[in-house]
DNA sequence: GTCTATAACTAGATAGAC
DNA sequence: GTCTATCTAGTTATAGAC
């Protein structure tokens, strides 16, 4: 295994764990066993390394992720807002196979980049897979279509904010159900529990 | 303006747009024009401060809270979760009265609370307003009886997630809907839209 | 209570030997 | 490509003069 994904594995962890800023290079390169000069060599700068940890997912999930929606777009039927969020889980859950709890880690890793480091991780991610974005607002319309642009804007950040926020404290939420409901929850477990409340929100009726 | 109010005025507004970890005593204390020195003669420590910024909040809202939903539970009439929810609009917009911005940091802060130092900030929450969370179970049991302990247990927490998480990034959001929308939002717009889809979500068919 | 000075430590980044 | 050693700059926290 190459010192690259030695770092890359092990800042994954750390990051989704503790934030990018709370995580520092040491930290990094004790937890993945390799020299702490080797960061920089192989990536530049901290927040190079934090762009190529991301985009090792991204470049996972978004074919599959755009496919999904496209089928939806390009359906004869109109799909349901369940549908439409229904096209995420089989991409998601393809993480885990990609990577032990690769689903959780990544959306994790996802929460932290809207909250950390002032957005600059919004910004990559929406500039870097504008197609993502795109057909996700383009499969909403066509299940809801009489919802304005306005309206879909707020109510797709909501979801955004529920899904990641979610994830982010998955780890903690997961224990207590465990706890005090007797319960064993998966991430899969989570994202069914998610996805009608989300597709309930997006559907509600509109305000003013 | 003692100088330990001018020392909590700066944190709250650092805190809430940089994180607890990405704000710095120096930057505090250069906000505020004080000594570096008076922050650990006042509050002891970098987490005491963090503890006194959200108290400080705590102590305004919680009351008015509390009152609100007590009144909602004694109600003879059964609530509707919509009832439920806005029952926070008037006690959190009354913090834009006690301070400038007051329910855009709050809220903030909130959301780096979750997210940022690994929940610390999440414990002290439970367990120093116990009573704030217990009467708003409460209230949402009576608006929906049918919601299980568990499902309303996700259900409270995916919409803890969306209101946070929303807001910590409120300022960003208001933005894009001014650019893209040609349309002024502020942060009572922002809640407005945020209830009917938080009350939709929590108010969803049971799953599977 | 407020200040200066500084201790004790951690951060990201790099030069240069191998 | 990998290492040690080190630089520069930042951090929280404190001792002690005023």
């Amino acid at each position: 295994m190459s010192t690259k994904n030695k770092i890359l594995d092990a800042a994954e962890v750390l990051f989704a764990d503790k934030g990018f800023n709370g995580t520092s290079l040491r930290e990094i390169t004790s937890l993945g066993e390799v020299n702490l000069a080797a960061v920089n060599y192989h990536f530049g700068s901290k927040k190079e390394l934090i762009k190529a940890v991301m985009s090792r997912y991204m470049n996972e999930l978004s074919p599959r992720l755009e496919s999904a929606l496209a089928a939806l777009c390009q359906d004869d039927v109109q799909p349901t807002l369940n549908d439409v969020f229904s096209a995420f889980i089989g991409p998601l859950l393809h993480l885990n196979e990609f990577k032990e709890n690769g689903t959780s880690t990544f959306l994790q890793l996802l929460g932290r980049g809207y909250t950390d480091s002032q957005g600059f991780l919004r910004w990559f991610l929406t500039t870097q897979y504008p197609d993502v974005f795109a057909h996700f607002t383009q499969a909403v319309h066509k299940a809801y279509p009489e919802l304005s642009a306005e309206e879909m804007f707020w109510r797709l950040h909501f979801t955004m904010g529920t899904i990641v926020f979610t994830m982010s404290s998955s780890d903690a939420l997961i224990d207590i159900a465990h706890s005090d409901f007797e319960r064993e929850v998966d991430i899969a477990g989570v994202i069914k529990q998610v996805i009608p409340y989300v597709a309930a929100g997006v559907a509600a009726p509109i305000a003013f």
